[in-house]
DNA sequence: TCCTACATGGACCTTCTGGTCCAAGTCGAC
DNA sequence: GTCGACTTGGACCAGAAGGTCCATGTAGGA
C-alpha cells in the first residue's frame, strides 16, 4: 500500500517536487484548504503523476507528514550535534526556537504539531507518524538529561525521558499559545518555564 | 454581519440544536470532516435553517468556536469557583484534567487548542475568538498566583500572568501529546511539570 | 536501433458541498 | 379568527474536489 518509487531520475525529481509543494502548502494553509489541483499547480506537475507516485489524497498527507517531521527535525541538527548536555545548551535552543517565532511574527504554529489536530483523529496511521516523529524529536532532549544524570548534575530521583516529554509540552503549548495570540513572547515565557523546570531538576548546587 | 438571532422559543431551540450538534460533530472529527449536512442531519433541522441563523460556513464555525469556548471554561467552573490560591487548589485542577483524559483514552485532545491550528491561519475573527478563550482561561490561574503572591506564598519577582501563561502551555502541548500517543500518561508528566515550575516559584519555605 | 517500461498531459467522470430559493406551516398579537 | 412575521422542509444549482483513463512522449537496456 505504500506509494510507487519513481526508477527515474525524472519520475525522482517529480515525486520530490509534489512533496515539497504539498508540504509548503499544508505548512502555510492547513491541510483542508489544499486541494490537489493546488498541489498540482505549485509542483507544476500532471493529474496523473500524483496518483503515479501516490494512491491517493490520505496516503500523500502520511508522506508529507513525515517530510514535515523531516524538515523540524532537520531545522534542529546543529543543536542535535552538539548534544544536550548542559543548561547553556537548552538555552541556546530555546533562543533559536524564540527567534524564529519572531521572525513569523507568531504565525503558523508548529507545522508538526498543527499537523495533529488535523490528522490524528482522522487517520490512525498518520498520527502514528507523527508520534514517531515526537519521540524522534525528545530522544535528543532526553539523551542530554541522561548525560546530565550520568555527570550527577541532575537529583537521581529525575526521570529524563519525562523531563524531556515535559520540556516537549511546554515546546508545544508555547507554539499553540503563540500562534493563536500573534505574540512570540508566549513561546518565550512557555520556554523559560521549561527552563525552570530543568532548573528545578539540577541538584542544588546554585539556584542560579 | 452577526448571525440572526431567533425571535420564538422554537427558533431559539433550533438554533441551539444546530450549535450544539455542529460543536460535538467538530469536535469529535475535526474541522474540515463535518459538512453542513451532517449538521443539518444530527440536528434534525434543514438547510433553510441553517442559513437563516446563520449567514454561512465560516460564521457558524466561529460560532462554534465560541461554544466550544463556553464548554470548556464551564468544565472548569468548579475549580474557579474555589479560586486557585493555594498549591493543594492546582493538584485538584490537574487531577481532574488527567482523569478526563484518562477517560477518553487520550483521545480528541483539547476541543479549543485544536481548533487553532484548524482556524487560526485561515480565519483572523475565529483566532481572535480563541484568543480571548484563552485570555479567559488564563484568568482565574493568574489570579490564584496573584493571590499566592499577596499572601507572600511566591517570590515576589515571579510575574502571575506570565506563570499562568507557562501553565497553559504545559496544559495544551501535554494534552497534544496525549492526543498524539493516545497516552494519558502524557498530561500526566506535563501537568507535574507544570506544578514543579510553581513549586520553584514558591518562596523556599519547604522545597516539598 | 528498437522495444519496453516508465513518465507526462490533460480530458473526463462522479460525488460532495456550500449556498439559494420558494412554497407551506406555525405562532403570537390584536 | 385573522393577519403578518417567523419558521420549516426540501428541491435545486453551480462549482469544486478527488479520482480514472488513455494517448503521447521519453529514456535506457539488449
Amino acid at each position: 500500500m505504500p506509494e510507487l518509487l519513481p526508477r527515474t531520475a525524472n519520475g525522482r525529481a517529480t515525486r520530490r517536487r509534489i512533496l515539497d509543494s504539498a508540504t509548503e502548502l499544508i505548512a502555510e494553509r492547513g491541510v483542508a484548504a489544499v486541494a490537489l489541483d493546488d498541489i498540482r499547480e505549485r509542483s507544476r506537475t500532471s493529474k496523473s503523476q500524483l496518483y503515479l507516485y501516490f494512491p491517493g489524497r490520505r496516503e500523500l498527507l502520511q508522506a508529507v507528514a513525515r517530510n514535515t517531521a523531516c524538515l523540524v527535525l532537520g531545522a534542529q541538527d546543529g543543536h542535535v550535534q552538539g548534544g544536550f548536555g548542559s543548561v547553556a545548551r537548552f538555552e541556546a535552543w530555546c533562543d533559536d526556537i524564540v527567534a524564529g517565532q519572531t521572525a513569523l511574527d507568531g504565525r503558523g504554529g508548529c507545522p508538526l504539531g498543527g499537523l495533529v489536530a488535523q490528522l490524528a483523529e482522522h487517520d490512525d496511521e498518520a498520527r502514528a507518524v507523527l508520534a514517531q516523529a515526537f519521540d524522534a524529536w525528545e530522544r535528543p532532549l532526553a539523551a542530554g538529561f541522561r548525560t546530565m544524570l550520568e555527570r550527577d548534575e541532575l537529583r537521581p530521583s529525575v526521570d529524563p525521558d519525562e523531563l524531556a516529554t515535559a520540556v516537549m509540552a511546554s515546546l508545544q503549548g508555547g507554539l499553540l499559545l503563540t500562534q493563536v495570540r500573534r505574540d512570540p513572547r508566549q513561546i518565550r515565557i512557555a520556554l523559560d518555564g521549561a527552563l525552570a523546570q530543568i532548573a528545578a531538576a539540577r541538584k542544588s548546587t546554585a539556584p542560579a
